[in-house]
DNA sequence: AGCACGCCGACT
DNA sequence: GTCGGCGTGCTC
């Protein structure tokens, strides 16, 4: 339905950190209609060029200013539209970013560059009169060969070769180059049959008939399955019916959830092509991906964070794989969950959305107890595997080498002389140290917290001789001796990866000892390939986050967990939440049906209530205590974050701005209509590493117990900090719900 | 965020 | 005498 004139200003979000639209005319002569929103144009901005996206039309004010005209306008449809752009205004809305940020975050690389949407026509090869003539020329059982044979009957779908072949290409390349084969254009809705998964088990099936019976409605479920109780299939099943009726699906997994292994199941089991969206594409695999969805020609597309701003035209449903994890929210830029957009957008769409895990958030977790989202289970594990045996260590006043207890070590020697192996799991929360005793456990705790919440560790600043509380900003001089036992051992915990690494090759000099973190693994295929090395061969592994899920190592029967008490007592409320999910999830990877599995905690802290009640009830008890001490001091999902950082070269610039912006919300909130209750502000605070790259990090904590009044207040809010003078001094940004307090 | 304009130190 | 430091301010 164009509108006519007298539309003749077109309002254009652009990248930028402005908080507005900026206004232009449109090229002389154009004619301007009401499908222009959501058009790409490229305009002059100062003396350089941008690209943006027509947010909206207006007609010209009596401004002084004088308005520009476009430079060209990139799209003759609207590249965003519907349901997609109404969920980025939403995006920049909630999380109080420009539209313009907002769009340029949802859009791959080379759109927002203000490329034309690339074809998205699929390809497959076939053997030319060359090929089948040259066929029995090549080596027999080479895989080039094998790969000629495969595509010697009829024209074979790339999707098809990428599902049966990791790195088809390089082979085919060498066909090619002798004119062997040939790529064809396939045409549309090429498919083969999917393959039959196995059956479902009563938990399944009625999980898979709960998403049915949602139909075409929104209807948000949360499904809740042990470790290896067969989530996948329940999203196969509901995914395979979501094609069936013609419906596009998206699925999100973690960043180390996306694994070739996963997308080849995904791919034979559907029989469809399946999209890959992840940060390891190229820019153009990415703008291929995201323009077939949004042709309605991809069917169902897989892929991280980002994945979320995937046109879905035809949307039947949004899977959440692994929704606890906190690789969901952005850390930079707009500071979007990825998880929370995904409901946003499963409303808008009025589509079902599904969040597997088997550790939920307490977030989620809250929503299906309160009844809101649909609380699906699967309780038991498919075949016959048993949960291993977990064992709490206690080592006060034990000698710790490189951090492990004679226990350990005795536990992996006896592990690697069986010729099976161990894995050495650090959990690593909260970078700054706490202090702690080793002869009897005690840490130090900030007195004016610790009443209110549970657990609030002070953590260790300048050179061990501070103290530092990260909730209230308390300050004080770390004690020379314990208050408790008054022993001399207290210690600052934190023991690297590379520290256990090097204590376990001096001791174990005949095995491999398998480091893998962030330092020794750049790209995920580097891990893929490290394991595949290793293979069954007995040996030790030393990481982090990394080794927690994923991988399929038959042969590790050990796991023992290093750096537990800095998640019993972190500076960061969720700390213990994300202890608790690391925990199960690293104790799912020891044992096998055959070889059960042995779990070994370290920790001061044998009788903590987080320990036992995770032992004895599970996660499900862990997470009923954990959401009753969240409730009594309204913390998420009972109370409602933002968190202001900012950093500058110099501390005192950062707590000149964060005082200001204190005193600007104190203003706001004095001037609000009575009843109106304000979030409350805590801080400066330092951030949990309260220096980075030489720059001093602060930040200012808003709480409050309703959303509505938190984002009434930021929304007054921001523009202040926009003129305050002392925020040009610093570098700035807001994080609504923050996952990670630092 | 860029980018330009604008006033103060060490270089041909 | 100029080149260039990054402080401040603007961009339809």
């Amino acid at each position: 339905m164009p509108s006519q004139s007298p539309v003749t200003v077109l309002h254009v979000a652009l990248p930028l950190p402005l908080p507005r639209a900026f206004d232009y005319l449109p090229p002389p002569a154009a004619r301007v209609d009401a499908t222009w929103v959501g058009r790409r144009v490229r305009v002059p901005f100062g003396s350089r060029e941008l690209v943006g996206l027509i947010e909206s039309l207006g007609v010209p004010e009596d401004s002084p200013t004088q308005l520009r005209h476009v430079l060209a306008v990139l799209d003759d449809e609207p590249l965003l539209h519907g349901e997609l752009l109404g969920s980025l205004r939403w995006l920049a809305r909630y999380y109080h970013a420009p539209l313009g940020e907002a769009i340029a975050t949802a859009l791959p690389a080379s759109l927002r560059a203000g490329d034309a949407l690339p074809e998205t026509c699929a390809y497959g090869w076939v053997l030319t009169e060359a090929g089948r003539t040259g066929l029995p020329s090549l080596r027999k059982h080479s895989r080039i060969r094998a790969l000629a044979e495969r595509i010697a009957a009829a024209v074979v779908d790339e999707d098809v070769l990428a599902a049966q072949c990791d790195d088809w290409r390089a082979v085919m390349r060498t066909l090619a180059k002798r004119d062997f084969a040939q790529r064809v254009a396939l045409p549309r809705g090429a498919m083969h049959a999917g393959i039959a998964g196995p059956a479902l088990n009563a938990a399944q099936r009625e999980a898979v008939d709960a998403v049915l019976a949602a139909g075409d409605r929104f209807a948000p479920m949360l499904l809740e399955g042990v470790t290896g109780s067969g989530k996948t299939e329940v999203y196969l099943a509901a995914i395979a019916d979501c094609l069936a009726r013609g419906k596009q699906a998206l699925v999100l997994v973690p960043e180390i959830g996306l694994t070739p292994q996963m997308l080849r199941r995904f791919r034979t089991r559907l029989g469809v092509p399946i999209h890959a969206l992840h940060s390891g594409l190229a820019d153009g695999e990415r703008a291929h991906a995201w323009a077939s969805m949004w042709r309605g020609e991809g069917r169902v597309l897989v892929g991280t964070r980002s994945a979320i701003f995937t046109p879905l035209p035809e949307a039947g449903l949004i899977v959440v794989d692994e929704e606890h994890d906190a690789s969901y929210k952005q850390h930079e830029g707009v500071r979007y969950h990825a998880r929370d957009l995904a409901l946003v957008r499963a409303k808008a769409l009025g589509v079902p959305v599904l969040l597997g895990s088997a550790t939920p958030s307490l977030e989620s977790l809250q929503h299906a107890l309160a009844g809101r989202y649909a609380h699906l289970q699967l309780r038991q594990r498919a075949g016959a595997a048993k949960p291993p045996g977990v064992r709490v260590h206690d080592v006060r006043g034990r000698t710790l080498v490189g951090g492990l207890s004679p226990d350990a070590i005795a536990a992996i020697a006896a592990c690697l002389a069986r010729g099976e192996q161990a894995l050495v799991f650090r959990n690593r929360r909260g970078y700054a140290p706490v202090l702690l005793c080793h002869d009897c456990g005690w840490s130090a705790r900030c007195a004016r917290c610790d009443a209110a919440t549970q657990g609030v560790a002070m953590t260790v600043h300048g050179g061990g001789r501070t103290l530092l509380c990260h909730h209230c900003g308390a300050r004080r001089a770390a004690p020379r001796a314990c208050p408790d036992c008054g022993g001399l051992a207290l210690v600052p915990q934190g023991n690297g990866t590379e520290r256990i690494e090097h204590t376990l090759a001096e001791r174990f000099p005949d095995a491999t000892v398998l480091r893998v973190d962030r330092g020794t693994t750049r790209h995920r295929d580097g891990l893929e390939k490290q394991l595949a090395r290793l293979g069954d061969a007995p040996g030790i592994l030393v990481g982090t986050q990394m080794l927690a899920k994923g991988h399929d190592l038959p042969n590790l029967t050990l796991v023992c967990v290093v750096g537990v008490d800095e998640g019993l007592f972190s500076a960061d409320f969720r700390a213990p939440e994300k202890l608790a999910q690391l925990l199960i999830q690293v104790a799912g990877r020891g044992g096998r049906a055959d070889k059960p599995g042995s779990v070994l905690l370290q920790t001061h802290h044998p009788v903590h209530p987080l320990l036992s009640t995770l032992l004895t009830g599970g996660y499900p008890a862990f997470a009923a205590l954990e959401l009753a001490q969240r409730e009594a001091v309204r913390l998420p999902p009972y109370g409602y974050l933002a968190l202001l950082r900012a950093e500058a070269a110099h501390e005192a610039l950062v707590q000149e701005f964060l005082r200001d912006a204190k005193a600007a919300m104190h203003a706001i909130v004095r001037n609000a209509e009575h009843g109106a209750v304000g979030p409350s502000v805590l801080g400066p605070l330092p951030a949990p590493m309260p220096r980075r790259a030489g720059r001093a990090r602060w930040q200012l904590q808003l709480s409050a117990t309703r959303r509505p009044a938190l984002h009434a207040a930021l929304d007054a809010w921001i523009p202040r900090l926009h003129e305050l003078k002392s925020a040009r001094k610093v570098r700035w940004s807001l994080d609504v719900d923050p996952v990670d307090l630092d």
